[in-house]
RNA sequence: GCGGGCGUGAUGGAAUGGUAGACAUAUCAGACUUAAAAUCUGAAGGGCGUAUGCCCGUGUGGGUUCGAGUCCCACCGCCCGCACCA
């Protein structure tokens, strides 16, 4: 009898399925297709369990297409571009291009281990020139095609370091690096129009009907389509007047003052003329920019003396005030505030001692507004103070509509929809990017570079051997001797390349496509886009549900528009899943000034360290370095295989939730492979004859394909586990002959294969099985196996269990009835009584009412 | 602030509106062993009871239903996202 030996049978299979070739995808047109995907990794330099959890998850679904007779494309690759890299090249030197690409050999070395059957011939990094190159026709055609522009745009920019910073870089207001507080500040900027798409983007999540509902309703937020009203407001000094747009155009009545944001027009204007102005406008731009730091910032106003006309009163005139909390990117920058009914707008009057004017009621409750605005939903009947479209009792939906009628019908407003969704800045002030192929030039101004000079690679030095100096901050293409240097592509005269490079967005934005040819000379051979798209499951994390899906939509489109995709590709990802995150407990204690300190899970046996400190335990914490709860794959995998790591991240949760890793949870799933191992040899070595219990046993191994099958095709991957574990507990106690026994180990092999791969070709070796079980045809279940003769049904009274008989499955209802009423159990509960009413629902339930 | 999600034994979780707790972990008991490990068998939501059983129980409070973990309303708690992290 042989033992489970996981490292040896591992790098075995491994061996044998790369020989075999089973895993290169091939354009063949006798099968159906089957595009499998998942997102692809940041190459951080480690694989961590999320990496395992996810990749697995994959990987299931691909062998099990494979396995069930289709053409699987399952490539991989990586997002490679990115901060991390300069980061660490400021951190420690060294260039980002050669950090970078170490990594991606580290975690391939660390990837190939888990047996994923991945097409490993088509592998990129988005930073091959060969790719981003692509990536630089792509921006061309776009360019081309109307899709790309510059205007100015906000960043946090940071005043001691002289640099761009991403919001996560910024910390209660400072730049991390330099400890400086960040300001807003205005650059000149690359965007891509994806505002025209807004509609086609909402409307088309309708046709999304394999997407989780949470990710397009997610999506649908964020878009954020609104139908509101657009007006001015007349200035009594005579200038232009202000554009506002409101969604609430009913509640006008009750307008205390108008709002303009730091960045509108009339603000930079007064902030050019006024020092006091300048200084305020100044301290709105400290912070983030980010909406939650905007949105729940204090307060802030400046009357600047300007006064508007009500449309609906000359005589009541409103003062204009900057208020920090309204975007300039949102509508027209300007607003009216009516603070009984916004709570940001009652904070702003409350403070600033501004009027504050109902325009509505509940129904039955007219207390006036205090401290708290009323906001009821817009589905909520309320009760109009002397609303002027001579409204009495109505919804605020219905108020809305009628209001833009009347402000239509009077010639002063016209009603507008609108989108929350803001055009993409793409423009990054940084090196490790794809650079944006566009040169200026004095006399021709911004112009496209030729697509024979593509692709504008990155200069790997200064072009004198002298290396690059990450440590310096600022982008080092805007400070390099000669790499901005160039000939204007349009009229030949000396011209200066664009240094800002492209947000690693649009990397990922289109790495779907081409892995369908990933070596064309164009960015996607529409020939291999037309057979391999779309692709038919992508599998991902719940973080990239709007701006990476998003994104992706859109750049389909693009695609599409300028010839790149074929029409049937515009939504790329027919199907999604997200999956949930790999957490894990968080051991700390505190120091002498009781801050946590933390302690690695091998530090920690039973709730205590070594030296005998109790530990507090922080459960289900997403695994993070500086908590050091993290569990490393490698060592899970050197200790146990790959098998066990891919069993227990499937097996405890469902795929959607976080699975909390535990050492005995990852010891059990061990200890059962071993388990399943010794029962196959125990079946080879034994010699029983066929009996009566044969049948019991096939019977239970079609329910177990049924089950196992249904679970794997419907992301119940923690269900089918949970299945083969009991499958495998009737397996080992069944009285059952060698010959059944072997057919069901078999199709045990065969149903753990998409999850334990290495194990199950193992075991179908040591079973007789023909080839290699993962090209094996997918065990299909036997309907007439899957139904027993007889049924249990509970009995229940008023809805308590009171018994449960065992009947023919097809016995007739009355016959039922009359079973369930003569039992003992129902004749004590009845007391007597006489049964008002017995449901009788077949094969689940007897309800007897009395 | 805005938006989204989740609450079931000691723990992870299962349950087309139909026997709540499948499957697994941890725990306990037994078998095997000189002993331990490994393995095998069994117990187990809480309470009462020798027991057939009975009462209570899916965050809290209401509602719909013959029947609610599941549907509806309100509340409480926790987690996540918010446009330059990937």
């Amino acid at each position: 009898m042989s033992r489970y030996s996981a490292n040896e049978i591992e790098a075995k299979w491994q061996e044998a399925w790369d020989k075999a070739g089973i895993f290169v995808a091939n354009h063949k047109a006798d099968k159906p297709k089957y595009y499998v995907l998942e997102m692809f990794p940041y190459p951080s330099g480690r694989i961590h369990m999320g990496h395992v959890r996810n990749y697995t998850m994959g990987d299931v679904i691909a062998r099990h297409k494979l396995a069930t007779g289709h053409n699987v494309l399952h490539p991989m690759g990586w997002d490679a571009f990115g901060m991390p890299a300069e980061n660490a090249a400021m951190a420690s030197g060294g260039h980002p291009k050669d950090w970078t690409y170490s990594n991606i050999a580290d975690m391939r070395g660390q990837m190939k281990p888990l047996g994923l059957s991945i097409d490993w011939s088509r592998e990129f990094a988005t930073c091959d020139p060969e790719y981003y190159g692509q990536q630089q026709a792509l921006f061309l055609d776009m360019l081309e095609a109307g899709l790309v522009y510059r205007k100015n745009a906000v960043v946090n920019w940071d005043p001691v370091d002289m640099t761009v910073l991403a919001n996560e870089q910024v910390e209660n207001g400072r730049g991390w690096r330099s400890g400086a507080l960040v300001e807003r500040r205005e650059l000149t900027q690359w965007f891509f129009k994806i505002s025209d798409y807004s509609e086609e983007l909402l409307s088309a999540l309708d046709t999304l009907d394999n997407w989780p509902a949470k990710v397009r309703l997610m999506q649908e937020n964020w878009i954020g389509k609104s139908r509101g009203l657009q007006f001015g407001f007349e200035r009594t000094d005579g200038e232009e007047p202000i554009t506002v747009y409101t969604t609430r155009p009913d509640t006008l009545m009750g307008a205390s003052f108008v709002g303009i944001s730091p960045d509108h027009p009339i603000a930079k204007q007064l902030e050019a003329e006024s020092p006091e102005v300048a200084e305020f406008v100044a301290e709105c731009r400290k912070g983030g920019t980010t909406e939650e730091a905007i949105e729940t910032a204090e307060k802030l106003g400046y009357d600047t003396g300007i006064k508007v006309k009500h449309p609906l009163d000359p005589n009541w005139e409103l003062p204009v005030w900057i208020a920090n909390f309204i975007l300039m990117d949102y509508g027209t920058g300007a607003i009216f505030a009516c603070p009984a009914h916004d709570q940001r707008d009652l904070d702003f009057c409350r403070k600033y001692d501004l009027p504050v004017i109902d325009t509505f009621f509940a129904l039955e409750d007219d207390t006036p507004v205090d401290k708290i605005a009323f906001v009821p939903p817009k589905t909520e009947k309320v009760r109009w103070v002397n609303h002027f479209a001579g409204l009495t009792e109505a919804t605020g939906d219905e108020a809305i509509n009628a209001t833009v009628d009347f402000a239509e019908k009077a010639g002063w407003g016209e009603g507008v929809t609108k989108y929350r969704l803001r055009d993409w800045g793409l423009s990054r002030q940084r090196y490790w990017g794809c650079p944006i192929p566009v040169v200026h030039c004095d006399t021709c101004g911004t112009v496209p570079e030729k697509k024979e000079n593509l692709p504008i690679q990155l200069p790997y030095d200064n072009g004198d051997g002298n290396p690059i100096d990450f440590s310096i901050p600022g982008n080092p293409l805007d400070r390099h001797p000669n790499w901005r240097d160039c000939a204007c592509p349009a009229c030949g005269a000396p011209a200066k390349r664009e240094t800002d490079t492209m947000d690693t967005f649009v990397d990922s934005s289109w790495y779907f496509a081409r892995f369908t040819a990933p070596r064309a000379e164009t960015p996607t051979d529409l020939a291999e886009a037309e057979y391999w798209m779309n692709v038919d499951q992508y599998i991902g994390g719940i973080e990239h549900a709007i701006l990476h899906l998003l994104y992706s939509r859109f750049f389909a489109r693009a695609m599409n528009v300028t010839g790149n995709l074929p029409k049937k590709a515009i939504e790329p990802f027919d199907a999604l899943f997200t999956q949930g995150m790999v957490t894990h407990e968080i051991y700390q204690t505190r120091d002498k000034n009781d801050r946590p300190v933390y302690h690695l899970p091998e530090e920690v046996t039973d709730g205590k360290l070594a030296d005998g400190t109790e530990v507090e335990i922080i459960p289900s914490a997403k695994m993070s370095k500086s908590k050091k709860n993290v569990v490393d794959p490698v060592s899970i995998i050197s200790a146990f295989g790959a098998d066990t790591a891919r069993w227990f991240v499937l097996s405890d949760s469902p795929p959607e939730r976080d699975v909390e890793w535990t050492a005995s949870g990852a010891e059990a799933a061990f200890k059962h492979l071993s388990r399943v191992h010794r029962i196959a040899s125990e079946i080879v070595d034994s010699d029983i004859p066929a009996n009566a219990e044969d049948k019991i046993l096939l019977r239970e191994m079609h329910k177990a394909i049924h089950d196992v099958s249904g679970g794997v095709e419907s992301f119940g991957f923690n269900a089918s586990i949970a299945k083969l574990y009991a499958f495998t507990n009737t397996l080992a106690k069944s009285k059952a002959g060698t010959d059944a026994k072997r057919q069901a180990a078999k199709t045990l092999a065969q149903l753990m294969s998409p999850m334990t791969p290495h194990l199950s070709e193992e075991l179908w070796q040591m079973l007789g099985g023909e080839g290699l079980v993962a090209t094996a045809p997918w065990p299909v279940a036997d309907e007439a196996m899957l139904v027993d003769d007889t049924v249990t049904l509970p009995i229940q009274v008023n809805g308590k269990r009171r018994a449960e008989i065992s009947v023919a499955k097809d016995l007739p209802k009355d016959e039922v009835e009359k079973l369930a009423l003569s039992t003992e159990a129902v004749q004590r509960a009845l007391d007597g009584a006489t049964p008002k009413k017995v449901i009788v629902v077949p094969g689940r339930i007897v309800n007897v009412v009395v």
